[in-house]
DNA sequence: CACACCATGTCAGTCCCTGTCATCGCTACA
DNA sequence: TGTAGCGATGACAGGGACTGACATGGTGTG
């Protein structure tokens, strides 16, 4: 059975868009993907994880932007080209985006796990911004407005009904957060 | 047997402390609090829940006292009135800041509800601009600023050998957000 | 064919959390 | 004073998330 992660990925997506989170059993997921609860449990420490397949990848690609990012940047506009990266990997997939966050939307438990990774991208811009050279309050500011830009981008993005391009969005916020007294 | 909740974040608080958080079972905490597992659970909602008692108190300090700022605030410095208020809470019990801020950081899961209470914080916080009259991308941008400025000085408070005041820590964060480009 | 290796299945067990019903102490009020 | 009501707790049963241990099968390599 080839590909038994990306079955489990899909089942779970549409169990928990058809009957909510909650209601939705690790067995049922594993059932549906053709394998047993213990081997979902090998591929997701936990029934959350499912959901958050691609948040790896979105915090490296964030990361390494940062770093190739010119060195005469700001340390905001240094953090935001990083996030912009990012977010242009979401561009391709916004169908699976707003399903996914309506999901997330819908559970609390959820949001929570979301938060962790919105803070682990927290953690790894202010890494990558530290060994671009700034130092320590001005690092951490930077990459917690980034990643707030991108939140609140990525929020209005799959809000919208006609859909606007996800780096316009960014732009948009980032410009309200320079404006910001 | 009068403050059953105290005896029990007492108990939870001193059990986390000497066997962490996973190796701790909310029996454990009952027993030593001496109630019953249903009981504990009547109390707290969930098993971190008990190491969260005062932050809705926090949350509505900060809350109002952005309503009650001053008119000619801008919006970033109304919400750090309010992060201020809230923060003032804690400078009598650092002390229990301290513990309980190491007890969290040890845990993935207490980080993980941490970061829950400090979107709540957000949310109201955003919401008390929206009422200033404040527009919306500035409103949450504002916010999340603020309330970045609360958890990056909070964890300077709380790491200091010597003792700093909080509101000290607030202003000098608050300083490096405002020269951020 | 033999061997190692990796993914998966099976099973038992712990702990988190919930619904339900009984009990007990306190208070209001006749 | 008795008693009805009420809020907090105890007792019990059960579902679901996760884990550890061991068995099995399929695959590639010599």
């Amino acid at each position: 059975m080839p590909d038994a992660r990306g079955r489990m990925i899909r089942s779970a997506m549409e169990l928990f868009a058809e009957r909510g989170f909650e209601q939705t059993t690790a067995g049922d997921i594993a059932e549906r993907a053709g394998v047993t609860e213990r081997t979902f449990f090998r591929h997701f420490t936990d029934k959350r994880e499912v959901l958050f397949d691609g948040s790896a990848t979105m915090e490296r690609t964030a990361h390494d932007a940062i770093l190739a990012a010119p060195a005469d940047l700001s340390p905001l506009e240094a953090a935001l080209a990083g996030v912009v990266a990012g977010a242009d990997l979401l561009s391709d997939v916004r169908d699976h985006a707003v399903r996914r966050s309506r999901i997330i939307s819908a559970n609390p438990a959820l949001q929570e796990r979301e938060l962790l990774k919105m803070a682990a991208m927290v953690d790894s811009t202010t890494e990558a911004l530290r060994t671009r050279g700034v130092t320590d309050p001005a690092a951490g500011l930077a990459a917690h407005s980034a990643v707030t830009v991108f939140q609140i981008a990525f929020s209005r993005w799959v809000s919208t009904e006609e859909p606007p391009e996800i780096l316009g969005c960014i732009e948009e916020t980032a410009a309200a957060l320079r404006a910001l007294k």
